[in-house]
DNA sequence: TAGATTGTTAATCGATTAACAATC
DNA sequence: TAGATTGTTAATCGATTAACAATC
């Protein structure tokens, strides 16, 4: 009846959580209150709890949260106790770092082939993945229940790619390519642009140098 | 005197303006207006002059903006107007397929070597920038003017990583590694973490098809 | 029970949007 | 000049933090 929308912002954060627990797990701990877990992560505590109260109550009033359950229950609202099969279109350079690294599969996210419009890589392989020429795409996804795609290619062609992609079935779409896509309702995108993100690091770097140059500039 | 502290949220924009006016410049478009700019970017004109008018007038009552004025002051901004020395710390797949991609060389940042501790892959390069041993950073980055130093090793190693690179001056660190870093001071950080953004793509992914599943579920 | 800590409401803060006077 | 569109102030919206009653 009520749909308690859920805010980009606590969503951003579910990620964090689940790796800081992650850690915990690791080191052994098995419980931890808002207030130890809001220090070691730099965040309040009221935060924490406002954020996690979004999806129920996983806390215990007077104990704190159990860390193996917590990061079970984030791990289930990330969708990371189901697999998803997963292709990356463009077998470039980063497209081939994405298929080697093994941390995705680990949390469940299966890459099934690769796809890339140079004939030449047909039939190579990464890590046992077959590289696939781009007109078995629409076969392969169908096949294969694919459910995310990865796009490692160039601007000019990802717009196309992408709604060829969608028509095809993909839900999810792991934007790599330097452009934004417009989807359709029920398509989901998550863009990584990276240029985007070296140049937000070399403005913080250009403003401090900024206000930092000519020595220690004396402040009044 | 009065330092106008610019917010995180519209650092973070600044980037998607540059692109976006990039690509206008290119289709020969030489003026235009925040209502425009605001239905290709689908965001409000409000916020793009708000945005822009953090850093100053940089458009004209009556006219709008000169695209390519705008662009460059953009640029200049992000620091876009300087070359920044980069070394790469892991040499592994995406330490590689970073050092390959071009498109950062034509933004300014330039990848001046590589770093790994497999002794085997000294004496190798990649696009004619050369892999190194860990001992001979100290003195690399010393001699080369480095700026940024790019993480894409585990995270076990990382946080030591960053002490090391710190130490020998490094000023920005671009974090590939699924760790958080604690930084002095004058130290900035951008954290491209790949494994949080595939979960929040996973999440969206999740959310859609618990609320549509079992076919159309009417809506009372 | 007493102490601890959550869940949750209320207060504050910041960011976005709307509105319009300034001005090209 | 009249029309267009910015720069900027005010209003709204949303997110974060503080506070505390509920409860384990």
């Amino acid at each position: 009846m009520e749909e308690k929308e859920i805010s980009k912002a606590v969503i951003r954060r579910l990620p964090r959580y689940y790796r800081y627990l992650g850690e915990l797990m690791e080191s052994g701990v098995e419980r931890i209150s808002s207030n130890e877990l809001s220090e070691r992560m730099r965040v309040t505590a009221s935060q924490i709890r406002q954020d996690l109260n979004n999806f129920g109550g996983f806390g215990q009033q007077g104990y704190g949260y159990n860390v193996k359950y917590l990061y079970d229950e984030i791990g289930r609202l990330l969708g990371l106790d189901k697999k998803h099969n997963v292709i990356i279109i463009g077998g470039g350079n980063l497209g081939q770092a994405l298929a080697n690294y093994p941390a995705f599969e680990k949390r469940g996210f299966i890459v099934k082939g690769i796809f890339d419009i140079n004939p030449k890589l047909s039939g190579r392989t990464v890590r046992g993945i077959p590289i696939m020429p781009m007109e078995q795409m629409e076969e392969f996804i169908r096949e294969n229940d694919i459910q995310i795609a990865t796009l490692t290619l160039p601007k000019t062609s990802a717009t196309e790619v992408a709604d060829q992609l969608i028509s095809y079935g993909v839900r999810a779409i792991w934007n790599f390519a330097h452009t934004d896509l417009n989807v359709p309702e029920g398509v989901m995108v998550e863009n990584v642009h990276l240029s985007e993100s070296i140049m937000r690091l070399s403005y913080n770097l250009t403003r401090y140098e900024e206000e930092h140059k000519s020595g220690k500039k004396e402040k009044k």
